[in-house]
DNA sequence: GACTACTTTCACAAAATTCTGAAGTTAAGG
DNA sequence: CCTTAACTTCAGAATTTTGTGAAAGTAGTC
């Protein structure tokens, strides 16, 4: 009853244990402050630029047991459209952050949060500071150097540059940090 | 003339060398060359997030030779209404990037360029990464570490608090960096 | 202390974005 | 191959955001 509420549909067969298993965690799960929190963290996602709908379906794939679930749990869930859970998992396909799978012999697609996510999301913030970094030292040589401007400049292109080598070691860090501690 | 139809009005008395030194430098300049830039510039910042007129004030300011501007300048250089020099100016006060002086004796204000900006910049950054820290591990509570879902946003707080270590270091190298190579 | 140059605020029009229902597409299973 | 579950695309309604003109506010100057 609960579960057909919240799935609008009986899942089949062989998923039956899965099912049971996703309830009695349900049971242990004070889901309404779940979803508080998934709004909450989604919004703060919202408010630093991330899209609104791609924010909350990663919220609710990071507190989801398996960091897994359906188009279809993911719109009962967050009272949505099949065609908003498409635009939202289109985007995080895109930047990485998650995957597709499908259990063998079902339509269904399962959206999977990627293990390395960070490292994708840092990379392509990386990415981002690169593509700025060329655009100022375009900027600087069509000011030219020996302006004051154009010195400015070449000395922000050069922090970006800065910054890039710096996050790539980052990155490296924290998985020795994970490896280490976690 | 050329003068007059950029600044909209001919400046005062004791702003003529002032004016003079800008319009020298003009000439030098390829001033389409840089507009293009000042808008890719912005383009690109503004698909990162920045507010649309922040990210063009902020770009202006940058190609300015002196890193200042006054609101008219603004206005009249990138087509803006004084409504929406103010909106941006506030904004970019606000995030400590620029801040306000005034020739002493005049009611224009000029809008200078904050020196240490990129630390202004992340320092901000830092703050929002110390709230989603924040928030993950409220999150982490509510769904209790024994359980998967608690355990991976856990690990989720716990990346974002090491990032916040990291960026702090990383503004103090650059600042060595700086002072060793500049 | 009135005048006026400059800046800010505010209400609204325009533009962009977001989400939906419905139609279209794809592919699993008979 | 036909049926149908599941996903995607698309046109449009609703909301939000953005930028403007005009009015209001502020502070130098005479």
């Amino acid at each position: 009853m609960a579960t057909d509420d919240r799935l609008g549909k009986r899942p089949e067969r062989d998923e039956e244990a899965v099912a049971r298993r996703d309830e009695e965690a349900a049971v242990r799960r004070d889901e309404e402050a779940v979803a508080r929190f998934v709004e909450r963290f989604a919004g703060e996602l919202t408010q630093a630029g991330m899209q609104r709908m791609a924010a909350r379906v990663f919220a609710a794939l990071l507190v989801s047991e398996g960091a897994a679930m359906t188009a279809a749990e993911l719109g009962g869930q967050l009272r949505i459209s099949p065609a908003a859970v498409s635009g939202a998992v289109r985007y995080l396909t895109q930047v990485n952050m998650i995957g597709r799978e499908r259990d063998p012999g079902s339509r269904r697609e399962r959206y999977v949060l990627h293990e390395g996510m960070w490292y994708e999301v840092f990379t392509r913030r990386d990415e981002i500071l690169n593509r700025w970094q060329k655009t100022l030292r375009e900027g600087a040589e069509t000011l030219g150097v020996d302006t004051a401007a154009g010195a400015r400049i070449a000395e922000t292109a050069e922090f970006f540059q800065f910054l890039h080598g710096e996050l790539l070691q980052i990155m490296d860090r924290w998985r020795e940090h994970k490896a280490a501690t976690g």
